[in-house]
DNA sequence: GAGACGTGGAC
DNA sequence: TGTCCAAGTCT
């Protein structure tokens, strides 16, 4: 068995000449060409070697909607957006309601208010031509460390080092890395670097990405099957979901409103839209109160958007990345020349809206069935 | 550098 | 049921 020293001996080695791959290279870069996952965007090892390459608009539109969010919850989204918008100038040139709405239920929307703006800019900047490099890419919106390296090295085969949670959790097992994140990432990013071949870069990476979802993965990691296995130092140690070792999260608070959704005699409900900038930003949504740290009173139909008979419909609790929220909801029959600030939007069409989860499950609270006529489904 | 920023699935 | 967390970015 190779040792780790001898390992990176190697790799030390492999930097001065370019020369064949150290072994746990090797063994990485074939266990991703018998097991890779077949995803949308990705173009197989095989068709690679014939001479296909991937598309970076596809790979750029995937990686953007991959940050911090499921394959699975993806795949949907990805071929929403490809069928609407087959190519970034037809992204670009997309109203950006339009975005907001498609994007709606992935969560995460700078997201999407950066996505429209980096389609603008390589549509408008770059005549609609991805930058074929890591600076290049790095400067524009929403592309940021991670994703600048992930489109560079698989869209264009360039030697970036690509880190993300599935490769930190591969090579600090691999290292044993003991010190905490987020403090532990330059040592982790020094010693990616120094894995990162010349040949085929992009699939390096993608291969430690797969084999964090599918092998080295949080809980119960399948090391009997890990191609790393007789690398690893974590499996030495026989306690490989030590690794990554991370600071203490904090309690999340809890912070209380109302929301009210009200309904006019044309089956309409009142909808707004939220301010571009923080929580939600550039989403629709009911009117609401503020959402509080306190539950003071400021949570009745006292403060409604006008005054109506408004019926409770009990809470619905909601639960983002930093605060869970509880929102009391009320409904009313309505006037419907009352549109404070807002606009009335056929029930029918509630499914087409840039509706973020909260609010759709406001509203069905109110309106059990508001969706189950989703012109989208 | 630490906090803001969503959602749904797995255990 | 609660906890974790998934191909991060921006400020």
């Amino acid at each position: 068995m190779e040792t780790i020293g001898e390992h990176l001996d190697q790799t030390h080695r492999h930097f001065q000449h370019v020369t064949t791959p150290p072994a746990i290279i090797r063994q990485l870069i074939a266990w991703y060409d018998r097991h890779h996952r077949d995803l949308p965007w990705r173009v197989t090892p095989t068709a690679a070697a014939q001479g296909k390459r991937p598309d970076p608009y596809h790979i750029w539109l995937s990686e953007v909607m991959l940050q911090q969010t499921t394959v699975q919850a993806v795949k949907p989204y990805f071929a929403k957006f490809l069928a609407a918008w087959p190519t970034v100038a037809d992204l670009a040139a997309a109203p950006t309601e339009d975005v907001m709405a498609a994007w709606a239920g992935l969560g995460y929307y700078a997201r999407a208010r950066n996505l429209k703006k980096c389609a603008e800019a390589v549509a408008g900047l770059y005549g609609g031509v991805f930058p074929d490099t890591e600076d290049g890419l790095r400067a524009l919106p929403g592309i940021g460390d991670y994703t600048a390296a992930a489109v560079a090295a698989i869209a264009f085969n360039r030697p970036a080092v690509v880190m993300d949670g599935n490769v930190e959790r591969v090579v600090s097992r691999l290292y044993a890395i003991d010190a905490p994140l987020p403090g532990s990432k330059p040592l982790m990013k020094t010693r990616v670097r120094d894995l990162t071949p010349e040949d085929r870069p992009g699939d390096f990476a993608q291969a430690m990405m797969d084999l964090g979802a599918t092998i080295c993965t949080p809980k119960r990691p399948a090391c009997a099957i890990c191609p790393l296995r007789d690398h690893c130092l974590a499996f030495s140690e026989h306690d490989p979901e030590r690794f990554p070792v991370k600071a203490a999260k904090k309690e999340k608070p809890v912070r209380f409103g109302a929301a009210f959704v009200a309904v006019n005699p044309e089956g309409e409900v009142l909808l707004r839209r939220r301010v571009d900038s923080g929580l939600l930003g550039g989403m629709t949504e009911v009117p609401t109160t503020d959402w509080t740290a306190r539950q003071d009173g400021g949570q009745t139909a006292d403060h409604a958007p006008f005054r109506s008979a408004w019926q409770s419909c009990g809470t619905v609790t909601h639960v983002f990345t930093h605060f869970e929220l509880r929102l009391s909801v009320f409904r009313a029959k309505a006037d419907e020349t009352i549109h404070p600030g807002g606009w009335w939007e056929p029930v029918a069409n509630l499914g087409a809206q840039a509706l973020p989860t909260v609010m759709k499950k406001v509203i069905s609270q109110a309106i059990p069935l508001a969706f189950e006529k989703d012109p989208n489904r």
